[in-house]
DNA sequence: AGACTTTGGTTCAAATAATGAACCGGTGGA
DNA sequence: TCCACCGGTTCATTATTTGAACCAAAGTCT
């Protein structure tokens, strides 16, 4: 691993529940020498990725990513596009409804709504990082992901969330399996107790997968027909939105969603 | 400078005009060695911060930076809290309004509203870097920063964007000495031929400059009344800005900015 | 008040990773 | 068929990164 890929490796820990992060802290959650830790910092300081918090001198994420992020979004506008198909489920089912991208570790929401007016809800915080194995969007991901990548996320250590977290790489093997015929992921209370999730892919160019939408609801509220309904509009909505980003759906994919659309 | 560093500035070449870069062009760009470049470029697309374009080989952005400004919105909302006063002022006196935080060689805008209604139009590229030296925003920022900074950025070669740029670095630091006294910059043609601006900067705990409230705006309708009544505009937005993002205003620019109000 | 802990930050010889000139292989003209 | 241009790779040389020990300041306990 490369210098470079080891100071950005760094960012990775910065999330909305842990926005500020003291050298010392790094330290613990790292292991990396202190002061090599404290020249990456620094040197991620300099380029804007990073500022300090004066009085506490913990770093936080600097002014850098907010301009990258603009121009990343007016080359690909995928929140803006994915923003539609999120509020229109949401809208539909009235339930919480969200995006995600792949990052090094799991998925990461870049957009969700809230449709619900039930009173128990989902919290679900943005910018949180959803891990792979746990998650409906992480395994939906994973399953039209290349083999050499699930393989390097299913050898490292699986964390266990909730009695009902697979943690064994063979099981996960064959899910995935099972969700590449299906086109189609769900989970129980894998990530959360009391929370049950379904997914679908989207896909690139490639015919890849570059993210997932989904839906998170109280396994109280999950019955046979609800699931079918939720099923049916994730698949129309990632439909219609590779279309709009030029993506090209597998064929396999296209035929197992298109039966599941018949009944 | 770090090879951390080094790489993280290959990502300032990205802008909305310029969203996709391949090996070749970075090479052109930059006069690194092409090896090396690969390795960086390679190390930045392991890490999520690039993509490469399957058909052309081309980089760009790529979806951890979404990420990351996400979280950093979450932890600092400078882009929320700044929309609405550029709305406000936008709205007020029709005519392009932005915010711009800076960057390591320019400022960039974060923001930008036109509230015009005129046929002549500014156009305006958000997250374009806009040159220290030669626009409004970035020599008020230059004002209110730290020496060392300033001494930085002016010693660099200064461009000459049009006949009226700036490019003199005594005279420069002197226009600073009158912004500082001023509490606001201003600039005629020194970056577009035909547009003039003006700018005030906002402050953070330390009261130092974090970022910068502007107007762009063509010549043709510049008068001294209108150019007092955008000075006003800002001047009051800045102050409430500075309070929602618990920012000081160093003693000197609020009686400065306090005189041109009763007036 | 003084000792102790914890914080961020720095140093410099040893270890390791970055560098770049030359090279490779594919593609698209002329 | 040749040539130019593209992205990408190799490997000996070179320069940077690394980390154990150290420093200084601020807080905390006795």
């Amino acid at each position: 691993m490369s210098t470079i890929e080891k100071a950005l490796t760094l960012l990775e820990h910065f999330s909305s529940n842990r926005p500020e992060i003291g050298l010392t802290e790094f330290k613990k959650r790292t292991s990396i020498d202190k002061g090599t830790l404290h020249r990456h910092l620094t040197a991620l300081k300099n380029s804007g990725f990073l500022e300090q918090n004066y009085l506490t001198k913990a770093y936080r994420l600097g002014p850098a990513v907010i301009r990258l992020a603009a121009v990343r979004e007016n080359t690909v506008p995928i929140v803006k596009t994915v923003k539609y198909y999120v509020d229109r489920i949401a809208n539909d089912i009235h339930e919480l409804v969200h995006a995600a991208l792949p990052q090094k570790n799991g998925m990461s929401a870049i957009y969700a709504k809230d449709g619900g007016n039930h009173k128990v809800r989902v919290n679900f915080d943005e910018a949180e990082i959803l891990p792979f194995h746990a998650t409906s969007s992480g395994l939906a991901l994973l399953a039209f992901h290349d083999d050499t990548f699930v393989g390097k996320i299913l050898s490292k250590k699986l964390v266990s969330f909730t009695d009902s977290t697979p943690t064994d790489a063979v099981d996960i093997q064959a899910n995935l399996e099972t969700i590449r015929a299906r086109g189609f992921a769900f989970t129980d209370q894998s990530y959360e107790d009391e929370v049950g999730s379904v997914a679908v892919p989207f896909f690139g160019v490639k015919g890849d997968a570059i993210g997932t939408l989904a839906i998170a609801i109280p396994v109280s509220r999950i019955n046979e027909t609800f699931h079918e309904t939720m099923i049916t509009k994730l698949i129309t909505a990632s439909t219609e939105l590779c279309r709009d980003l030029g993506g090209q759906i597998p064929t396999n994919v296209a035929k197992a969603w298109a039966t599941k659309l018949e009944v």
